[in-house]
DNA sequence: AGTAACTCATACACGACTGTTCAACTTAGC
DNA sequence: GCTAAGTTGAACAGTCGTGTATGAGTTACT
């Protein structure tokens, strides 16, 4: 419902750029499949293509006409979802001020993002070519790396362990927040709550 | 490999208790079932019958003779995997001495077992009834609750966050640090290290 | 050495999913 | 109101997985 019309979608027109517009309806209903698709696969990674048409309202036949394979929908959602995540980091300015902090703001702002597309992204994870996904991850993993990198520079975070753990470490909690807000045991609000205390003290230096 | 004749096995046998207590050769290829279907589902959680017999380098039907369905197969994994873990809790007195060195212990104990399990309960847990894989796993997660439950009260565990996410904490991690060493980036015995610290930070009670 | 237990390849019925085609229908847009 | 763009259900071919049956061939146990 965020990124609708620019993103990479315009790729699978035909030819060059200019050719026709796509109609209003034909707009609407993409929308409607990457909205119906986002949550079909959160619930189910293998979830069918008769399964989204459905939940999009609209015909098998349709969803065919946007997307022409199983294959290029899943990388599609992936795309966007990540350029979504991508588009809150480089809002903020991550070489400012403390680590800690800025990775704190980071998390807040893009937890509702995350909290929403996480599952999906593990079933496009799972269903998609190795390499293809390692190509749509770098950017935010990478940028993550850096921020959690300078943060141990500046002792901001733990240095006694190697740094993709600790980026394994926020994307294993951040994955465990939205589960237990999708179990039901806690609201979205309580999550990040929960998410946020114990991020800042798995990761900060331990005084022993 | 490890606990292969008692278990639940048995019970796929017809009627009363002693009626043929299964050729060597059977019990061979059981065992070669059992450890090729954790490989298998631990790779790709969708790991077909087919794909299964050929990695336990047997036939399709014979597979079929010993498990009757995928979901017994699936069902059968569970049980011992957490048949396991539940005689190495029980092996630890877990009500005596301080909480957070036995959950340290406890992990510690245990993690060669969860290193080799993890993936592939987390392809039963998603092909199972939810019924039935709430059955398994009750008598484990209570007595891990139990134990953290016990640890807020001394002082050992952090009292500000739902004991559920404490657990929930444990078990993304154990989970992350799993795939880090299936990933290649540490050594089982790294992997421990890491896991083991991130852990005790992220329990221990705050100290702002 | 003989018998019951076990294995195995082939083959079948069945269902589910993927893509594609077609011809009729509806809608948006100028 | 005309036309191109878009939608639709039905139907089809192809693949893959499951589970069952059969019959002939091995192998373990006594």
């Amino acid at each position: 419902m965020d990124s609708e019309q620019q993103n990479g979608a315009a790729k699978a027109r035909r030819g060059s750029s200019a050719h026709h517009p796509r109609r209003a309806d034909a707009e609407r209903n993409i929308s409607a499949i990457l909205a119906a698709a986002t949550t079909c696969f959160g619930r189910n990674p293998n979830a069918s293509m008769t399964e989204i048409a459905a939940a999009a309202g609209i015909g098998r036949v349709t969803l065919y006409g946007h997307f022409s394979s199983r294959e290029a929908l899943l990388s599609e959602l992936m795309e966007r979802a990540l350029a979504d995540v991508a588009t809150v980091l480089n809002a903020t300015d991550l070489d400012e001020g403390p680590a800690d902090e800025r990775l704190r703001t980071l998390i807040r702002s893009s937890w509702q993002l995350l909290d929403r597309n996480l599952r999906m992204l593990h079933a496009a994870r799972r269903a998609l070519p190795a390499e293809a996904v390692h190509d749509h991850h770098v950017g935010i993993l990478s940028t993550m790396e850096r921020l959690i990198t300078r943060g141990r520079q500046e002792g901001a975070f733990r240095d006694d362990l190697p740094s993709h753990w600790l980026v394994g470490t926020v994307y294993a909690l951040v994955q465990a927040a939205g589960d237990q807000v999708e179990a039901g045991q806690f609201t979205s609000e309580e999550a990040l709550e929960a998410l946020d205390a114990t991020l800042a003290s798995a990761l900060r230096p331990p005084t022993p």
